[in-house]
DNA sequence: GTCTATACTGAGATAGAC
DNA sequence: GTCTATCTCAGTATAGAC
């Protein structure tokens, strides 16, 4: 409908600075100076300020579904595919070292603040978390691949809590290099997960 | 200095609110309703609310050091001692549920708003990840034992992360046990960690 | 579809009486 | 040491011109 490009600018912008600085941290004026629009026109597009977030929301969604697709197919064996998830946290360590994990925080903020929104920031945790357990299922882990998924997926928040508070870079690759050991372990047969 | 109760009752009260709510969301009404009293006499014991948050942080450095001495008196050996760092996950589980890891979470919300007063926050970590790596020391892993003990916070941090936003205790304890099988393998002779 | 102007609210902070 | 009254400012949101 009309201008798409006004709408998704915002969106946009509104993504990045929510990761940077936070939700509520977020002003109107900080989007609106992004954008380079007014803070006027901004309502043109969104009524509110829990309209943009729940916008932001829904793109990280298809984003993330986009991106677990792209490792479906690219990735030839489970293995391949769980290493393309752990291996995130390297490719995206610049902004994790300092804003953090991206789904991490904002359910960290959203839950503080009691937001309605919460439930559907959680499910950016649940689309991995389900993937993941898929995965370790073709793994011919049927039994506990759940825990295996919520496993990794803690594992990955923690890395990033930390690198994040410690500004270290260094901390990820080496936790990054146990995890690729530990998901070795996990393919040889069905032994205990650690 | 005169009345130090109600100096005390506004740490205590910010204290809570800001694990709870945030420490952005929470205002001086939030805390003066808590305390009982006006805002205006709140001026009286802080400047600003940066000074509370000072005094907060100030408070829980203290509480943490008086906790690790107390670990550090009681627990027999350096994996007893683990051990009890391991299972505050378990005794604080209700509120991680609720509201994530107290040190976490603020450390978190700090660095986004890039507050003054993000490095005396992240002392709180330094304060655990130093009486670890002692205690890893300890326990005869002196080439490894501070990557250990990031490790074990990294794992820690992890899981309240996603039991806050799965809402999950079950989960908690499962990795609680894991935790607890990890460290029974690290004090066994000095192989690899995982 | 974008702008300016403006209303309204809540928060941090100050002044001064008691 | 505590209160009430008040100031200032930033932020959300609306109205209406262009």
């Amino acid at each position: 409908m009309g201008n798409k490009k006004t709408r998704d600018h915002i969106i946009e912008a509104a993504d990045r600075l929510f990761y940077r600085q936070g939700y509520e941290h977020t002003s109107f004026s900080d989007i609106a100076d992004v954008v380079r629009i007014s803070r006027g026109n901004f309502y043109y597009h969104f009524k509110t300020k829990d309209e943009i977030l729940g916008a932001v929301i829904e793109a990280r969604l298809a984003n993330t579904q986009r991106m677990l697709d792209r490792w479906e197919a690219e990735g030839k064996t489970p293995a391949d595919r769980i290493r393309s998830f752990i291996h995130i946290l390297i490719a995206n360590r610049a902004d994790i070292k300092r804003y953090g994990c991206p789904v991490g925080t904002l359910c960290g903020e959203l839950a503080k603040l009691g937001h309605a929104s919460q439930g559907e920031a959680n499910k950016l945790f649940t689309l991995f978390r389900v993937w993941l357990s898929r995965q370790f299922v073709l793994l011919g882990r049927e039994a506990d691949a759940d825990a295996l998924a919520m496993h990794l997926l803690a594992r990955s928040q923690g890395v990033a809590t930390l690198a994040s508070a410690f500004h270290d870079e260094t901390f990820i690759k080496q936790e990054v290099r146990q995890m690729d050991d530990w998901l070795e372990l996990c393919t040889e047969g069905t032994a205990l997960a650690e």
